[in-house]
DNA sequence: GTTAGCACTCTCTTTCAGAGAGTGCTAAAA
DNA sequence: TTTTAGCACTCTCTGAAAGAGAGTGCTAAC
C-alpha cells in the first residue's frame, strides 16, 4: 500500500482514462503509442505489475490487458482526478434552464434529475427538499361533501401535505374553518414536539386533526418522505456492464425500491454535509445490491431550512470527473433555490 | 381469414398457454403429449398448418415448432380468452391493503402500482385521478419572507396545486388574505374560462393571481397533469424478450418520457370508456417504440368527477388473462375510491 | 533503471460434425 | 373425407478443435 510514483501515477490515470473511453482492457503497448509517452512499452509493463501488486489495477485474465480495480477508481478520485469542474458555458447553459423553470419546485427537480442523466449518461435521482425539522406554518380545513375534509397542510419552507380525512360528524365549514384559524394561530413556526405538549388548550375535535397534523410533521421528517425523481434510467442499460440482466435488475432495484434507497442515504449522503459530494464505488463493501455500480450523492439545501439530495447512479467504470462536477453544480443550483424560496 | 373450427380455437388456446409457460416453441408432439389431447400428433400439425395459414401462429424458423403471431394473441384476447376473473382470496387480500391505506391518495396510487406490478409480473403505472374540467374550490395565499409568496390551490375533486409565487413588492399577510377570500367568494364551482370572464371585478393584484390560478387549472386537465407512480420495472428485465438491450430500452422509454407516455394514453384509454381495459398488442402498427411489449390498459374514476389511468407494461408474451382480470379489479377498486372521496 | 526480444498464455472467432426436435409429405387406415 | 403412421428432410444447438490475436512476464543487453 505504499504511494504511488509520479509515473505510476500518471498510468494509473490514464488507464482509467482509456478504460472508461473503451470500454476494454488497456495494454501497455497501446497505452505508450495511444498518448504518446516517452518511455517503452515494457517499462510500462513493469509498473503496470506493481499497480497490480498494489491493488490497483487487476488482469480480468492472466495475460489480458489491465483494468482498473475498484481500488483504483478510488484512488483516481481522491488522488488523482484534481478539481474538476464544468465548463463555463456547459454551466451557463445548465443555469438558463433552470432559471427559464421560474419557482416551481417540482419543475426544479424534474428538470434536475433531467440535467444529471444527461451528462452523467447515466440513471439520476433527486428528491423534493423538505425541512429536517418540520415547523408548522399554516393549516386550512375544506369541507368536501359529506363527512369528508380535506386537510391541507403547510410547513415551513414550503412542504406541503394534503389528507383526506372522514369525520365521525358532518361539521360546518365555519366550524372547520375556526379550528384551522385557532390551530394557526397557537401553533404558528413550531415543531411537532411542542404542537403534542399543547393538548391541554384545545377542545376533542381540534386534538383530532391536531394527531392527523403532528403524525404528518414527523412523516416529512423522514428522509424519503416527499416525492422522488428519477431519469435516466435507459442510460444505464446502454452501458455494457449491465447487459447482463441480473446485473442491470440489481441496479435498478436501488433506484426503484424505496426501503433500499432510504437505507442507502440515510447511511451515506445524510451524515455528510451539504455541498459535499460522496462516491460509492462498488458496493463498498457494505451494499451487496450496489455491487456492480456506483453511485455519485450529494445533499443539496440549506441546513436547518430544507435540505434534499440528489445523484447519480452508473456502472463503476463511470467518467467520475464530469459527474461528480455536474452533481456538485446542480446540487449548488438547487439550492439556491432552496434559499431563494426561503428567504430575501 | 375465415373462421376457426373448434378444434383449431382448442389449438390455439394451448399453444398460447404452453409458449407463455415455457417461452420456446411449442411442437405436435408435445401438445398431444402434455395435454392428453384425443388426436395424434399428425392431426394437430394439420390444424397448425392452417392455423399458421391464417397467420395466428408461425415458425421463427422451417421446421421449428409453432409460436403465437400477434394476430394470433389477438384473436385469443378477443375470442378465446373469456372473461377471467381473479378468485374471490386474491380480490379479497388485494381490497384489505387498499382498505388499510385510508383516505390516502398517495398511497393507494402507489399500492396499486406495486399490486399491478406484482400480480402481472410486469412493469406498472398509475396516474393519480384528476378532474377534466378543472373547478375552483379554494386558493390560499400565504406569505413567505420577502415578496415570495406560496399560492395553494384546490380544485374540486381534491386535487392540490401549489405555486411560489415572486411579486413585485412585497403584500402584507392581510391583504393576502384579503385577496383570496375575494376569489374564493367569487369563483367557487367555476371552471378556467368562466373565471376568466370575470375580470372586470378584479383589481391588478387579483388579476395577476387569478391569471396563475387560471394558467394552473388549466394545465391540470392536461392528460399526465398529475404524477406518474410507476412499479416493478426490474420486472420486465426478467423477462427473457427483453434481454436484447436495446428492447429493453425501448420498453423503459415508454415508461420514462412522458411525452411518450401522453401521446399514447391520449390516443388510446383516453378514447375509450370508464372501467373498459384496453389491450395494445406489439405496436398495432402505430407505436414503433412498443414494437416489442405489450400493454393492459384501462380509466378509472368517475367521468363528470375525476379520472385517472392505469396499466402494466410487458411481453407480447404475457398471460393476458391474469392481467386483464387484475388491471380491471384494480381499476374499480381506484374508481370506488375516487367516488368515495367526492360524494357520501 | 530502461528496453528489446521472445516464448507463452489465454480468449475470441470460426469451422465442423453430430444430436435433437419438429416439420411436411405420402400413403394407408378409419 | 378425415385421421393417422411412417419417414425423409431441415434447421438449430452444442461442443470440440484449430487458428488468430493481443498482451504478458521474463531474460539479457543497453
Amino acid at each position: 500500500m505504499g504511494n504511488l510514483t509520479e509515473r505510476q501515477k500518471l498510468i494509473l490515470a490514464l488507464v482509467i482514462r482509456d478504460y472508461i473511453e473503451e470500454t476494454k482492457p488497456v495494454g501497455s503497448v497501446r497505452l505508450v503509442k495511444h498518448y504518446g509517452l516517452g518511455f517503452s512499452s515494457a517499462t510500462v509493463r513493469n509498473e503496470m505489475m506493481a499497480l497490480t501488486e498494489k491493488g490497483y489495477l487487476r488482469q480480468p485474465y492472466t495475460s489480458a490487458g489491465r483494468v482498473p480495480t475498484e481500488e483504483g477508481y478510488r484512488y483516481f478520485v481522491r488522488q488523482l482526478m484534481g478539481n474538476t469542474d464544468l465548463p463555463t458555458m456547459t454551466k451557463r447553459t445548465i443555469a438558463h434552464q433552470f432559471h427559464q423553470a421560474g419557482l416551481d419546485v417540482d419543475q426544479w427537480m424534474r428538470l434536475a434529475a433531467s440535467v444529471l442523466a444527461r451528462h452523467s449518461q447515466a440513471a439520476s435521482l433527486v428528491t423534493a427538499p423538505h425541512a429536517e425539522t418540520a415547523r408548522f406554518k399554516h393549516i386550512e380545513l375544506i369541507g368536501a361533501q359529506g363527512r369528508q375534509v380535506l386537510m391541507v397542510l403547510v410547513l415551513t419552507g414550503g412542504d406541503l401535505r394534503q389528507q383526506m380525512l372522514s369525520l365521525a360528524e358532518p361539521i360546518p365549514q365555519e366550524r372547520l374553518s375556526a379550528v384551522a384559524a385557532k390551530i394557526n394561530l397557537l401553533c404558528d413556526g413550531l415543531d411537532p414536539d411542542r404542537i403534542s405538549s399543547l393538548s391541554g388548550q384545545f377542545d376533542a375535535l381540534e386534538l383530532d386533526i391536531l394527531k392527523l397534523v403532528v403524525d404528518d410533521m414527523r412523516h416529512t421528517q423522514d428522509v424519503l418522505g416527499g416525492e422522488v425523481y428519477r431519469d435516466g434510467i435507459t442510460h444505464v442499460l446502454a452501458e455494457p456492464e449491465f447487459a447482463e440482466v441480473e446485473v442491470a435488475r440489481n441496479a435498478l432495484r436501488i433506484l426503484e425500491e424505496r426501503s433500499l434507497l432510504e437505507d442507502l442515504l440515510s447511511r451515506t449522503v445524510m451524515t455528510g454535509n451539504v455541498g459535499g459530494v460522496q462516491v460509492l464505488i462498488g458496493g463498498e463493501g457494505t451494499w451487496e445490491e450496489l455491487r456492480d455500480c456506483s453511485m455519485v450523492l450529494a445533499r443539496y439545501g440549506a441546513p436547518g431550512l430544507a435540505t434534499g439530495t440528489l445523484g447519480v447512479l452508473g456502472p463503476i467504470r463511470m467518467a467520475y470527473g464530469q459527474t461528480i462536477s455536474t452533481v456538485r453544480y446542480v446540487a449548488g443550483l438547487l439550492s439556491d433555490l432552496v434559499v431563494d424560496l426561503h428567504a430575501e
